[in-house]
DNA sequence: TAGGCCATCTGGTCCT
DNA sequence: AGGACCAGATGGCCTA
């Protein structure tokens, strides 16, 4: 039986995960025959027979669930004990530290011991035998899957080859074991500089992409919903952005107060659904209130006053991505009421500006939304949020009826629409603060 | 279980 | 030569 052995000490993934992540080894079984005999996001593990080939993969990796761990465990055992047992022959690559076995000692110790053969096996004499091995398996018809690791050991010596050649160095005919222990020493030179310099690099991309991180969630925090329990996404972050500066300009270039509706939905445009319920929780707002196929449902004078400054304005100034242009055939495709017509200008330009150089979405209408997450602004307690929530169903029934307006920014909707006053306000103060900072 | 989202690796390109 | 930037590939988890 052979058994090929490889393992790779990585990373573990950044971002919300890490927060309480571990160093655990995860053990990931291959089978050569088959490909990675593996379904997406979870591994297969032995029985180890199938085809007598086996890759085990250890990765500090982050924290998994129990069963996942003892699964895992119950591999690496088994392997080693056949490691022990000589029971098969292979080969390791990259091998770096099994540090993090011995952090677990539960884990069979015997990977100290494949570590040290391993290693062994990475000689240039042991190496041939491993080629040999993998010839043997191509003809077999077996699906050799190298790791990266070796195909770019592989491809690199053949870069150092033509590089040679086209150095214009003349092969020689005299294979003098001098002149060829001088070329073995230079191609390992070589790899190991190409090593060194892939790695410096790898490293440099991660740095870069973790600044790049940094500054989508100094991003997140100023835009108008940030969420302990619920990150926005990359992508609904720097849309929510440019939503929200653009609105903003709106109402700076606007002498009237804004609409709080036309507000949001300005800042929902072109939003997940799970981002837009994030934004109606954060404004203590009942998002079907101000999803226009919902907006029908309410009464019919709140659909008399609501015109909106942002319909004034004529020009939504950027072109719409490819990822979901708000036309309002998709938001009304229902029937026609004012506030159809108050957002008409809005993203009837949109149309305009932007059909020649960007694909309009022809999806669907995204289904009623619905508050269903634990998530309000700056929120600790869902509790309260259902409070709030319940109070502003109450509202909504009521017409909004005695509810105060304490805020002229909110002037025109609030008395129209399910919001609470102090939410509202604690969001502007928010906003101020950040102004502010 | 498919799809969304994410982190990482990698090679190519451009620039200094 | 080396660094920055980019996009594709890959593989992982999470959720509906």
């Amino acid at each position: 039986m052979v058994v090929f052995f490889s393992a790779t000490i990585g990373e573990a993934p950044r971002g919300p995960l890490n927060l309480n992540w571990k160093r655990h080894v995860k053990l990931e079984a291959f089978c050569p025959r088959h490909g990675m005999c593996r379904r997406k996001g979870r591994a297969m593990i032995p029985p180890l027979s199938t085809h007598g080939f086996y890759k085990v993969h250890p990765l500090v990796h982050y924290t998994i669930s129990q069963p996942q761990h003892q699964y895992y465990k119950t591999a690496a055992s088994e392997v080693c004990r056949q490691i022990e047992s000589g029971l098969f022959k292979g080969y390791g690559t990259l091998i770096k530290t099994y540090s993090a076995l011995k952090e677990d000692s539960t884990m069979p110790v015997s990977l100290q011991y494949v570590s040290k053969w391993t290693e062994g096996c990475r000689t240039t004499q042991n190496m041939e035998t491993v080629n040999g091995v993998h010839k043997t398996m191509s003809k077999d018809g077996d699906n050799d899957d190298e790791d990266g690791f070796n195909r770019m050991e592989e491809r690199n010596d053949d870069e150092e080859q033509g590089e040679e050649g086209g150095s214009g160095e003349e092969e020689s005919l005299d294979d003098s074991p001098k002149r060829i222990g001088t070329k073995i020493k230079k191609i390992t030179k070589t790899r190991q500089r190409f090593k060194v310099r892939r790695m410096k690099a790898n490293a440099r991309e991660r740095n870069r992409m973790h600044g790049l991180n940094d500054a989508l969630e100094s991003l997140r925090k100023v835009v108008p919903c940030y969420s302990n329990t619920q990150k926005l996404s990359k992508i609904d972050t720097l849309r929510l952005a440019k939503n929200y500066i653009w609105a903003l300009s709106e109402t700076l270039q606007s002498d009237e107060s804004p609409d709080l509706m036309l507000f949001v939905q300005a800042l929902c445009h072109g939003l997940s659904q799970p981002t837009t319920n994030l934004v109606a929780g954060c404004l203590q707002l009942n998002p079907r209130t101000f999803l226009p196929e919902q907006v029908q449902d309410i009464p019919s004078q709140v659909h008399q006053t609501s015109t909106a400054s942002f319909s004034l304005h004529p020009s939504y100034p950027y072109p719409s991505p490819p990822y979901g242009t708000m036309d309002s055939s998709h938001i009304h495709h229902s029937k026609p009421h004012p506030v159809d017509n108050a957002l008409e200008p809005f993203f009837e330009t949109t149309f305009t500006d932007c059909t020649s150089t960007s694909p309009r979405f022809e999806g669907p209408l995204s289904p009623p939304l619905s508050v269903n997450g634990n998530f309000s602004y700056k929120h600790e307690s869902t509790a309260e949020f259902d409070k709030n929530y319940a109070l502003s169903i109450q509202y909504a029934t009521q017409g909004m009826a005695g509810v105060q307006c304490l805020h002229p920014f909110y002037a025109s909707s609030s008395k129209h629409f399910d919001i609470l006053m102090d939410n509202m306000m604690s969001f502007e103060t928010h906003h101020e603060r950040k102004l502010n900072a």
